[in-house]
RNA sequence: GGGCGCAUAGCUCAGUUGGUUAGAGCGCUUCUCUUACACAGAAGAGGUCAGGGGUUCGAGUCCCUUUGCGCCCA
């Protein structure tokens, strides 16, 4: 392997496909103990995630890249660790999002709507819709690097899904937990279906309050009521005031007469009116109003819809009837206007109930629907989370999470469309109710033959709930349902929270018994560059697509991984995947030089290979600087690796980002190009170095960006293999997705110092480059100096040349001494703890300038050691731990030693 | 109304068992196309960590409070 070829810049373009396909077709998604197959070891406990399903004819967005991002870090991570791992893909039917996909298609290509097609048609239409789009979404998650096992895609319309839906419905209704009837629920006129509550959006927008008279149906008296909703009039079945308001008191139990429609309808007193908010009286809306419902309820009031699916007046709005509502509205008020009943109107900031999907106004209606019975579930799901059986990250979430629950509401589960899991529910002229879980021939209770289905679909989020173990079999128990479940890890973005997570861990403990994964990982959302909501309407929508092809998959993973923090909303935008995409080419370009070091070695047949390499212990032919790196990886691999632990898996990535950039990069490959320069057995050494560290922070960033560390890797091995390094490499496995991932281990004695050692050198060579970019001196020009080192002497002699190297000093013309008898004439001097440089720049040295950069330096030198007096002075001294006394103590030594120098050169 | 989060460099953000010189990316200034990389290297400027109070030897970090912004639930 040579560097030619390798070209100067990574080629994302070039080398992503191309890796996902030796993976994929590697087998390396796929978990390594697979209890279909021989030798499998039940004892082994696996790693599971269930990805969050996309909707089937869905496009990628910026969500998924985020997800996918998380997932496939947990799942590469503990694969490389060697556990069985499994992330079970697949997608989702979407009812609503993908019956309306099609509706719009067809209308468009064949103009003809779905009640035209019919139901079986329109069904089949939309199987073929799936057919065609439906692998998009899936392409498109591989394009992320997303290491599922795809013999095992699922999607919520599947057979054996279907069968666990059914399974699920049946138990629920023989459990007497599902129940049909008519209730106030949320109905999307649109859409011509019911919506959940979790289904609605509430937004303040402005409105209109209208003030208007109740007229007394036996006086010539009236009550002033204030509404929303004039329309709703027309629905009204009372009034209501507050049992102690002084205005209205009198006014009970008497008969006010409805607008128009002239019913008369009582006067009633409940506590639930406000006497300040508006004019105190209420108009009660059972049939359109969920606090009116509630109210009619205690009251016993007869209820009254007023609209139909359309949300057009029925046959109960009178002059009305066939009127769209917001029609019906302007009709109305203008006919009362006419009539005397109109008292005033105002502009009026409300919340107005819109649909999640389309934003439509939502319409409190009552309909006939399946419900929930979910009390009993959301207890279970309660304790599950309180006892610890499930972890949520972060915490706080938890709080969210038992509110909800706490105060949850019945689910309504039937949906008004066609596309999705029928309600296996028959009902026979009788209107006697029949299921199971096979369809039946007959009534169950009369044994009529003339049974019909119920024409509802399920909530697709019913299907959903039953993801984590509906994709692995249940309700049989497959081998996989058998070892795979409970899954491990759920993540996903808080927003779904209620919507998916919560439901899943009902129906999981319902259903299985179990909980369905141990810990819930909730990560933020998207936002634009400067913090904005990502939204169609403010036109900043973030196409992941668009970015991985300017930028790499690499580089879009990273920005998703790196500078964020669970649950908190990351910005992102092109600035910050450019400058990840330049990560991956500056780890593409250390792989290059790295690569190219190794090629170039000459094989002696004299380089033996060390005991170990993961855990190498210190050898004695290192230098300072293998030392130094050694000793900075094995701190980085402790760091990360309790950084995973604790889920902080942006700072982990940016540990190893700094690792590679400032450590590795800019230190250490720079010394090593003046030993590899060296040849021979320091030559081989360095290359030894540069190869085994590389190795180690590729293993570590692989599951960040996996497409450029494994292309590397791959280089890697085959460059190791060919040269004399080649024993390095002889446990490597034939791809990086599957290498070994570094273990932490205890920190050895050495290292504290080499890194100490290092650093000094690393200060010494700052304060000369410091200085030469000060004093102008070419960046090329070698200059002489003069060291006097102290007790660092012996050290920087043995640095001599990385000093020079890194510094531009004149190696012939570099002199270390303990100290010196006279200080160099015509020179600057840079005092460097106990260490001062001399540099003869001729010409160069203007005095009064030298003096008053010296003084600044003691004047701080003099600040830390007034500060560090005061603090060893204080309680500091006994109270602290000793460790940090001691450290500090040091300091202030140095600093005396620094300051003493310096007033020496002031003299 | 209840709950949660955020406020740190010009911008966007890290900083999780409290440890004394607060970091990154982008942007900015100066220099360099030095044989891995100009998608780069070197040097530099830039912060009273929103305000106030408290706990502590020690607070960006913990507690209380004020202000501003955002989100969720009702």
């Amino acid at each position: 392997m040579t560097k030619h070829e390798l070209p100067k810049a990574y080629d994302f373009k070039s080398t992503e496909s191309r890796i996902y396909k030796m993976w994929e077709s590697g087998g390396y998604f796929k978990p390594w103990n697979d209890p279909n197959k021989p030798g499998f070891d039940p004892n082994v406990e696996p790693f599971v995630i269930s990805i969050p399903p996309p909707n089937v004819t869905g496009e990628l967005h910026i969500g998924h890249a985020m997800f996918v991002s998380f997932e496939d870090l947990m799942i590469r991570y503990h694969r490389m660790k060697g556990i069985p791992t499994l992330w079970v893909p697949g997608s989702d039917h979407a009812g609503i999002a993908t019956q309306l996909m099609v509706e719009r298609d067809l209308l468009k290509t064949e103009e003809v709507t779905r009640e035209e097609l019919g139901r079986d048609e329109f069904v089949k239409r939309t199987w073929e819709w799936k057919k065609k789009y439906g692998s998009i979404i899936t392409n498109q998650i591989r394009r992320l690097g997303a290491s599922c096992d795809w013999d095992r895609e699922r999607f919520t319309l599947d057979p054996g899904l279907s069968r666990a839906v059914r399974e699920a419905f049946v138990h629920l209704y023989e459990k007497g937990l599902i129940y049909r009837g008519p209730r106030l629920i949320n109905w999307s006129p649109g859409l011509k279906t019911a919506v959940s509550d979790l289904e609605v959006e509430y937004n303040e927008e402005e409105a209109t309050l209208y003030y208007f008279k109740y007229k007394l149906a036996d006086a010539d008296e009236f009550i002033p009521v204030a509404t929303i909703r004039p329309e709703t009039i027309l629905g009204d079945t009372a009034v209501a005031v507050h049992p102690e308001d002084a205005r209205y008191k009198k006014f009970v139990g008497k008969k006010v007469i409805v607008p128009i429609l002239g019913r008369e309808i009582p006067v009633i007193a409940d506590e639930y009116v406000s006497i300040e908010f508006g004019t105190g009286a209420l108009k009660i809306t059972p049939g359109h109003d969920p606090n009116d419902y509630a109210i009619a309820q205690r009251h016993n009031l007869p209820m009254i819809s007023v609209l139909d699916e359309a949300a057009k007046v029925n046959e109960n709005g009178g002059p009305y009837q066939g009127q769209d509502r917001f029609e019906a509205r302007k009709n109305l008020w203008a006919d009362m206007k006419k009539a005397g009943l109109v008292i005033r109107i105002e502009p009026y900031r409300t919340t107005i109930p819109r649909s999640q999907r389309g934003g439509e106004i939502v319409e409190p209606m009552i309909s006939t629907q399946w419900f929930v019975t979910i009390e009993p579930l959301a207890q279970a799901a309660l304790a599950a989370v309180r006892d610890g059986r499930i972890r949520i990250v972060p915490e706080r979430f938890e709080k969210v999470y038992f509110n909800w629950l706490e105060n949850i509401k019945d689910w309504c589960i039937s949906r008004q469309l066609w596309w999705g899991h029928r309600i296996p529910v028959w009902y026979c002229p009788d209107g006697h109710m029949t299921t199971g879980r096979e369809d039946p021939a007959q009534c169950a209770t009369c044994g009529s033959k003339e049974i019909h289905q119920d024409e509802d679909v399920l909530d697709t989020w019913f299907s959903s709930g039953l993801w984590p173990f509906s994709t692995l079999g249940w309700p049989m128990e497959t081998p996989d349902y058998k070892y795979f479940y409970p899954t491990t890890y759920m993540e996903t973005g808080y927003d779904i929270l209620f919507f998916w997570v919560a439901r899943m861990i009902m129906m999981g403990l319902e259903f299985t018994g179990q909980v369905p994964f141990h810990t819930v990982y909730l990560h933020g959302l998207v936002r634009d560059e400067i913090g904005r909501k990502i939204s169609k309407t403010t036109g900043n929508v973030i196409d992941p697509l668009v970015l991985m092809d300017e930028f790499g998959t690499d580089a879009l993973r990273f920005t998703m991984l790196v500078g964020s923090t669970p649950g908190n909303d990351t910005n992102v935008g092109p600035k910050k995947v450019e400058s990840n995409r330049n990560f991956a080419n500056k780890l593409w370009n250390i792989g290059r030089f790295v690569i190219s070091s190794i090629g170039s070695l000459v094989d002696d047949g004299r380089w033996t290979m060390d005991d170990g390499q993961s855990s190498a212990v210190h050898r004695q032919d290192w230098t300072l600087a293998d030392s130094w790196i050694w000793a900075r990886l094995q701190q980085l691999v402790r760091d990360v690796e309790r950084l995973f632990q604790n889920f902080q898996y942006g700072q982990a990535g940016q540990q190893i980002y700094d690792f590679i950039w400032s450590d590795f990069a800019d230190w250490y490959v720079e010394i090593a190009k003046q030993e590899l320069a060296e040849g021979g057995a320091r030559a081989t050494r360095a290359a030894d170095t540069l190869a085994r560290v590389f190795d180690m922070a590729l293993r570590l960033l692989h599951p960040f960006t996996p497409f450029v560390t494994e292309e590397l890797w791959d280089h890697l091995r085959a460059a190791v293999l060919a040269s004399p390094l080649k024993e390095l490499a002889k446990d490597w496995p034939e791809a990086l997705i599957v290498a070994q991932w570094p273990e932490p281990r205890e920190p050895e004695d050495w290292e504290a110092s080499k890194i100490a050692d290092l650093e000094l050198v690393q200060e010494i060579v700052r304060s000369i480059r410091n200085l030469r970019a000060e004093r102008a001196v070419p960046p090329g020009k070698r200059i002489p100096a003069t060291v006097a080192a102290g007790a660092k002497t012996a050290l920087l002699k043995e640095q001599s040349r990385v000093l020079a190297a890194l510094a531009g000093l004149s190696e012939s013309e570099l002199t270390l001494v303990p100290s010196l008898a006279d200080k160099p004439g015509d020179s600057v001097v840079l005092v460097i703890g106990t260490v001062e440089v001399y540099l003869p720049l001729a010409g160069m040295v203007d005095l009064a300038e030298e003096k008053t950069r010296l003084e600044k330096e003691l004047k701080e030198a003099q600040s830390h050691i007034a500060r560090l007096e005061k603090l060893l002075a204080g309680d500091f001294a006994s109270k602290a731990p000793a460790a940090l006394v001691q450290k500090e103590r040091e300091k202030l030594t140095a600093y005396r030693e620094t300051a003493e120098k310096i007033k020496a050169q002031l003299k």
